[in-house]
DNA sequence: AGAATTAGTGTAAACGATTACATTAATTTT
DNA sequence: AAAATTAATGTAATCGTTTACACTAATTCT
């Protein structure tokens, strides 16, 4: 691998001149940046960036720190956190936490090793509750999650009036008797089952059931059975996200029972096969687009004004009304 | 931040010892050794990766270049990947190319210039068929998708077979007029329709019709659409990626046909609403955590000993039999 | 006991870029 | 034309590590 060092060499200058070449905003004689341009060329010379980031004591990377790439929210939101770096010119570390502390740590630290521009991070239920905090002077920006600082930016849905929204629609519909699954490892839980409370005292109703549990597609199905195998079991179910929504589904399925007719559904999170599976699913659609974009946005006019007051966007669900919620 | 300086002067000893006493290999007084310790924890140190790399001239990164994380077959990959370098250290560079060349083309430039490791890669058609082929000496796992090269390993899905078995269960469930919609994007979509054709000749068939599309939801659904318009339509529909198979079912239910009674439809990959749907789809699951842990495992390997002879594993898809492709 | 080896540590040179400062050449000002 | 300014380039320090080499002190060998 050519270093600058060669190009300066073929180019008869000095090393400070290439780098000025490259840097574009420094002066060089026309003639002499064409024969750098040339040497460039002919000797398919690349800068090293790990030279650059040492040197300048940044790099053009930004850590994505989330629970599990895998739920679906997380993966439209990294690939359009990705977009966004991409345009200008940063490169995306990928970061699963599994919702262990331990693994998130682990990885705030590497990525803070590695000296990344930027962190945007959903982080652990831990990590929100506790008051250890952003370590490092690392520009973050947290989404999907409240975490109690005043040191980063935040991208969060509305989620106490989302659940509201969606609650309401079902009592609206004629459900009364509604039990709520909620995840029980992120501040997103909480939130929306607040929503969900107080949509139901507004109609001086009580939960069927309220279950928090850990946000996978296993504990969804196991709660719903549960909730399915008592006599006079809840006429709708609300859950709190996809993972949930997929376990309730098939639960529901499994035990022979019709959606909407014997116990509606409604959730969190707009995937591929919300839409697709009979009846649709009525859900909160996040614009996850927009989430993460927002994200990357704040987090680099964070990068460039790292003491610029912290923002927090708060962005709308959409509800989207479909099969599974249709009035009794 | 505290670097190995500060601890050198802090422990009174010199930088080379506390590299020393870091490295863990070298020998040390066990008294200097804690003196140290103790300076690094006091000062909080933490070695700066960025300096480490540059010395060393490779990073604990590895890069993985897809098309689409969102695409669930490279989620589940890209999470296996991940898991499997976080195991030994490593970090995960995302990098989604949306099958663009240019775009793949800019990824591996930056990805070497960011000193991977080593790069787990599923290449775009141009250049899974172009000479130009990898660049660079950057160790390589190519997945998924197939390149003519000496240089590199591959995990690779018996694609021929798998496509065989499929259509060759459909056929035997009476399913004569088949229609097929492939991914044009990748070798994948060619080798799936060599086992589509194949089944069909030996069984003195002829294709409803093939088709080689984009591979996302609206063109499945989209040509779905155009095949189910013509009077007589096939009698089921073969998708070669479940993109293709979203996008058909989608067109199929709006048609208002049932399956499999009017139309029958198999696909590929596993994914949350494969089981979900009504009827679920009888699909080839690739064993995308075997593939994920494979490459990552032959790419350490491989940065271990770059001379060793490139290895292809070819792993085999599991026929899920479900409602979607009942006897007719 | 003297020679040869080994253990423990320090000094300083890399790695490949950027940039403050110095220097020279070219231009403008007086 | 000399002085002052500006443009263009070079020299060398720097970022934070690792490690080859040098050195001393301690140990083992003959």
């Amino acid at each position: 691998m050519s270093s600058i060092k060669d190009v300066a060499q073929k180019a008869k200058v000095s090393t400070a001149t290439v780098s000025r070449v490259l840097a574009n905003n420094a002066p060089v004689r026309p003639e002499t940046r064409e024969r750098v341009m040339k040497a460039i060329a002919e000797l398919d010379y690349r800068p090293n960036l790990i030279a650059r980031s040492l040197r300048a004591q940044k790099s053009a990377k930004i850590g994505l720190v989330v629970s599990d790439i895998r739920n679906p929210f997380f993966t439209a939101i990294g690939r359009a956190v990705e977009d966004a770096a991409y345009e200008q010119g940063y490169s995306v570390l990928m970061c699963n936490t599994d919702e262990n502390p331990e693994k998130e740590k682990m990885y705030l630290n590497i990525l803070h090793d590695e000296g990344v521009a930027g962190v945007i991070f959903s982080p652990t239920h831990k990590f929100s509750t506790s008051t250890q905090n952003l370590h490092s002077g690392i520009p973050t920006v947290i989404i999907d999650r409240i975490v109690k600082t005043d040191k980063a930016d935040m991208v969060l849905l509305d989620n106490v009036s989302a659940a509201h929204e969606l609650v309401s629609h079902l009592i609206e519909n004629g459900y009364h008797n509604i039990a709520g699954l909620f995840g029980n490892a992120s501040t997103t839980g909480k939130d929306r089952q607040r929503g969900f409370q107080k949509a139901l005292q507004e109609h001086d109703l009580k939960p069927a059931a309220v279950h928090f549990v850990e946000p996978r597609i296993k504990h969804g199905y196991n709660m719903t059975m549960e909730l399915l195998a008592q006599t006079g079991h809840p006429d709708a179910i609300f859950t709190s996200n996809s993972l949930l929504t997929a376990g309730a589904f098939q639960a529901i399925r499994d035990c022979g029972l019709t959606v909407p007719a014997e116990v509606a559904l409604v959730g969190f999170d707009e995937t591929t096969w919300g839409a697709l599976v009979n009846p649709p699913i009525t859900l909160i659609a996040q614009p996850t687009e927009e989430i993460g974009r927002t994200a990357t946005e704040l987090l680099f006019q964070r990068i460039k004004e790292p003491e610029r007051a912290p923002k927090t966007v708060i962005l709308k669900g959409q509800l989207l009304v479909r099969g599974s919620s249709t009035p009794r």
